[in-house]
RNA sequence: GGCGGAGUAGCUCAGCUGGUUAGAGCGGCGGAAUCAUAAUCCGUAGGUCGGGGGUUCAAGUCCCUCCUCCGCUACCA
């Protein structure tokens, strides 16, 4: 049996049409999570929505809906935009899904039996946006007068009886946690607030509200409702089938990693980790804060920002692939990053649709003209021909699996860039459309070098873009069981070429976009439109 | 105020434990080629590596200090 792999998106929070952030951490998750299965791993994928809380029922109130029905409109958005995006989950979840609310039950029921939940009175400023209290000292001062949380959101003064979770016991064990599995946390710079935090003294953390009804029960305790983030956390361990805890649980956790935004590390890093030690379970291996996609002015995406960009939208008008690819390559994972469409074209032109399919356009091409369509034979390969297999074989078996397991996006496209590079310089160098009149079989060879190569690189990117890899795979002909690091870098092709297989005639991978620009193209007809959003 | 990031070619950025002429991509410029989605390949970038000081045979790469931006966090009030 294949070693298991559990990766998870953080639970969004639907009170808005997803932004794109949440689409670039739902791809970024879900390359991860190809990746692992290339690499022939067992892996699930688990997402979904946290709908929970004072701010959703009130919206819905306010828009004269009822509140599930109001959640199930929210949350099917990110569930569409999972499809549309080609996340490959395996699980989406939701909060108001009655499994959870066994899950998150239970989970309560274990943290209430190691005695770290008792009931006490809450009261202070209380702001609904925010789902937090604040300190007098922590308000600031509106206009008129009117008392403002850190945040600039309205507060209210609440009373309200509580439970409480013994935080304050776990500091020790938090610290001892970071300092055992230095990985725990990443990247680095985040880990250094956390421990900041926790070293500074943790208090107990009010985790249940009687002022609303939309939420998970506390059980034995009604008129109260859980704090969002117990249940919304629990969704890690719901999407796998706790509380049951033989099958899918007992198997994939805890977790490998749990892909978050910056902004919530330490919801994750801290409180987390802290209710599984209170329940008895295990911890999760890895926390990884990636960081927010600005704008092209640098305006934050934030939740309630209103500025976000339509993601499928974009990915709408340039392709799925593209933007994918895009997001990925063009954004340093861990650091924040920017975006335009001008650069999705950009990227996206220069090296899906020239370097990587003009390659694979242009290798075929010749192979469908000057071959027959047939896969043509090796004639012995020379040195150039080793030079290219070793920097392209390198690249897939060492190079990007590295940087995929360090979770180094970027890098790994990079690695495959520069792989795709050296295939058009060879290609360039060859000249095979030369070689056509004068040696014959030396062209065969090198366009069968290039077909594998091709292969290879194809089946390596397909964690980012999965769509065109895949098409571009089956007009290879390569099977299933070859899409993998460990097939494809066998010897597949004598075989196929022997079997008789027939191309068809290849057709573009990624269109080449225009983009408005301030220099005239020579002919800007050539190039195709992106469709209007 | 404290802690932590970031400040490197026009643009976006790589540069781990200090060591040959500071790198890549894009753009620009010049060439080659014409198989291909007017795509590709080769050559070319005269950058005080934010400013200043220091350690060292040798510093984007370590130390001090200052400036700018960002994140986490505190406090005075």
């Amino acid at each position: 049996m294949s070693d298991p792999f559990y990766i998870t998106t953080a639970i969004a929070y639907p009170n808005g049409k997803p932004h794109i952030g949440h689409a670039y951490e739902a791809i970024a998750t879900d390359a991860i999570a190809r990746f692992q299965r290339l690499m022939g791993r067992d892996v699930r994928l688990v997402t979904g929505t946290d709908e929970h809380g004072l701010k959703m029922a009130q919206t819905a109130r306010s828009a004269g809906r009822e509140t599930l029905e109001f959640a199930d409109e929210m949350s099917s958005y990110f569930k569409e935009m999972c499809e549309s995006l080609n996340v490959s989950y395996d699980c989406f979840m939701r909060t108001s899904d009655p499994r959870h609310h066994e899950a998150s039950i239970a989970l309560w029921k274990a943290m209430e039996a190691s005695g770290d939940l008792y009931l006490d009175r809450y009261e202070g400023w209380y702001s609904v946006r925010d789902e937090a209290y604040y300190g007098e000292e922590e308000l600031i001062e509106g206009e008129g007068g009117v008392k403002l949380s850190p945040q600039g959101t309205p507060v209210d003064w609440t009373v309200e009886e509580s439970w409480f979770f013994r935080l304050s016991r776990y500091q020790d064990k938090l610290l001892e946690l970071y300092s055992n599995h230095p990985d725990f946390i990443r990247p680095e710079s985040r880990k250094n607030e956390v421990l900041r935090f926790v070293e500074g003294g943790l208090k107990d953390l009010s985790v249940s509200r009687t002022s609303f009804d939309w939420g998970v029960p506390v059980p034995g305790s009604p008129g109260h409702v859980m704090y969002v983030w117990v249940d919304a956390l629990t969704t890690y361990l719901s999407g796998i089938g706790f509380p049951a805890k033989d099958g899918e649980f007992n198997r994939f956790w805890p977790a490998n990693v749990h892909i978050i935004g910056k902004d919530i590390v330490r919801f994750h890093a801290v409180y987390w980790p802290a209710f599984l030690m209170s329940a008895g379970l295990p911890l999760p291996k890895q926390v990884f804060g990636h960081g927010f996609i600005l704008a092209r002015d640098g305006a934050k995406m934030g939740k309630s920002a209103g500025n976000a960009a339509d993601p499928l939208g974009l990915a709408e008008r340039y392709g799925v692939d593209q933007f994918r690819y895009f997001l990925l390559r063009e954004v340093n994972f861990g650091q924040d990053g920017s975006w335009s469409e001008e650069a999705i074209v950009t990227r996206s032109n220069a090296e899906l649709a020239n370097s990587f399919g003009n390659l694979a356009q242009r290798t075929l091409s010749q192979i469908f003209k000057n071959c027959d369509a047939y896969l043509p034979a090796i004639h012995g390969h020379t040195k150039d021909d080793e030079a290219l297999f070793e920097l392209v074989g390198k690249t897939i078996s060492e190079t990007i699996p590295a940087a995929f397991e360090s979770l180094a996006l970027s890098q790994a496209v990079e690695a495959w860039i520069a792989a795709v590079f050296a295939c058009n310089a060879y290609i360039d160098a060859q000249a095979p459309w030369a070689l056509k009149k004068t040696d014959f079989e030396r062209m065969e060879t090198v366009l069968a070098t290039l077909y594998i190569c091709i292969a290879q690189l194809a089946v390596a990117i397909s964690p980012i873009i999965p769509a065109g890899a895949s098409k571009l795979l089956d007009n290879m002909g390569i099977l299933p069981e070859l899409r993998n690091f460990n097939g494809i870098a066998s010897h597949w092709y004598s075989p196929l070429a022997e079997s008789g297989f027939r191309l068809e005639q290849p057709q573009g991978l990624f269109p080449g976009w225009s983009f408005r620009r301030t220099k005239r193209r020579p002919d800007a007809s050539r190039f195709t439109l992106p469709p209007e959003l």
